[in-house]
DNA sequence: AGTTAACCGAGACGGTACGTCGCGTCTTGTT
DNA sequence: AACAAGACGCGACGTACCGTCTCGGTTAACT
């Protein structure tokens, strides 16, 4: 019953409790008791779904603008109920072994994708080769989520572009 | 009544209440309430107290240096009791205005000060001149807290200086 | 600052606090506490005074009417506000010795100022002689506040005159 | 849970919270206000189960003696634990509808088999007749509450035969 | 006239109980 | 057999008052 991750949306993570979502999804809590350990789990199986639905990393060849492209597309589902929930995912996994582990592990595959799409622009001489990937997501990624997890200006494509006009001289080739 | 930052400390963030916090403070339940509106809104006092207890931006004359000291002093204080109540904090804030406030406020003297240091590191011709300085501190402390907020790897004074080394061809001079 | 007898009038008796009194009378609460130990007290003082303002019983000379008088004036005490602040004592009674103790005080005026007109109507020939004028009156006010308190059914002026004819064989010569 | 009660015999009716009948019944706060709406609706429920165990009137034949018999009964219960419960619902029914109800509707039975025996009385010719049985019951009922709820004198079998004496030329034949 | 003490309003304090909410477990009846 | 429905023991919530306790500020009395 994913369809109770309208109520995150509607009422934000921290005011969606399991006897809610199992009254809208119009089943008993033991149901929802007998398939997921937390509500975390629940947003968590919910976002993987759609995860999958969604495509990977773009490949135009040029990897400037494909990162540019694809940053501008997360930013777009940080800015829709995505975002309210995978805050509150990232929130609950601070306190929470199996919320961590959940995000952990829909972070790896979305990392991989990226690192993918960079090791292909090293082997087209786009990306300065001997860097450690992992960490160029991170240089990449990493001020994306401190503004908007922190909240200390707003995040929006063209910060996005400035980030990575800022690393291109320690990133790109040319 | 700040020494209830242990019970945060203790138990963590999640399992520390109110009620918990009057008892140990020898206090009702009402006085709490009299003073702060919150459980996070006493623990960023709290961090806020100890923040202007603690000094500033190292400053040797060398900024690469000065950046690998303090990142790695942030990272001790990250591993510290601090850590785990920073983190609570951080974790409120998704959730709740009044906390992304507080750790918004607490932020932005760090960042300030950082900015002060790396105004000086242009002057000095450390730092590339022209750079948006806010988004620099973004591109070092980005990756930290990105790392340390999603645990994907373990963050140390090794990975800073990791992350320095890949963004000094950005920033630095020489 | 019997004043707050009014707070008793307007929200009844249980849900007068002795916070809103003080706030009502403009005073602190420990100038409340200083001059009277309770709830009661205050209201217990605030009858007396009132009572002692209201004059006695009425003689005519004829008893019986003089009697059908003066429970039809209690009736109308207790009908009016006065009515809601003696419920309450007399609720309060039953949990309080003090309070007990004052209720039984202002009861005492009342019922001597009775008995002292049940002795006179000895002396014209117009109770029986030889009774216990101590009964006579729980005899009278027995029914009243029995039906009064137990709210078994209305009490009004004509309910008592049935009583005082109920009790004429009993009480009265031809 | 209506051992519940005994906590209102132990530390009176005003000092007993739900709070203690909860702990004391082993059961959660929540399940007490599942089905009662209030400490003086539990106490009611558990005064009517205990009533309806109790049996009805005496009928000897002879109605003064059995009226003796029963209003000795009467106060026996009244200085027994069950005197500390009624007193306190009685009290609580003065500020509280729902309360009064109760009592009113525990009354009513008592009262109803009291009446039964009037009747028989009348039939049997040692009542008079004509009387409005009710207001019998009132004017025997009523003085020992007078005594028993505003403590002006002790209340014991004695007394109830003095009133029962006193009334006998209003009530009964020969 | 200046000083001092008593008393006051205001309200903070440590508490206790309130009535509510949601937890995670359990029982019951239905399909 | 799995399910919805929801009762259960529990624990924390935030609020209301309790009765006690400082606080300043204002009188009033007495040097």
């Amino acid at each position: 019953m994913d369809a109770a991750t309208s109520l995150c949306v509607e009422l934000g993570f921290a005011a969606t409790t399991i006897e809610a979502i199992a009254a809208r999804a119009g089943a008993g809590k033991q149901t929802i008791y007998r398939w997921w350990p937390s509500k975390a789990a629940i947003l968590i199986e919910g976002v993987e779904i759609q995860r999958d639905a969604r495509a990977g990393f773009p490949d135009t060849g040029d990897l400037r603008a494909d990162l540019r492209t694809q940053t501008s597309n997360v930013l777009r589902l940080f800015d829709s109920d995505f975002g309210a929930i995978w805050r509150g995912l990232i929130a609950a996994a601070q306190n929470d072994t199996a919320a961590a582990d959940g995000v952990r592990r829909i972070l790896r595959v979305s990392i991989d994708e990226c690192i993918g799409r960079l090791e292909k622009g090293v082997k087209d001489g786009q990306l300065r080769p001997g860097l450690d990937l992992e960490l160029v997501v991170e240089l990449i990624y990493g001020p994306m989520y401190h503004t908007w997890l922190l909240r200390t200006r707003p995040v929006n494509a063209s910060y996005m572009n400035q980030v990575l006009d800022a690393l291109a001289p320690a990133l790109f080739i040319t």
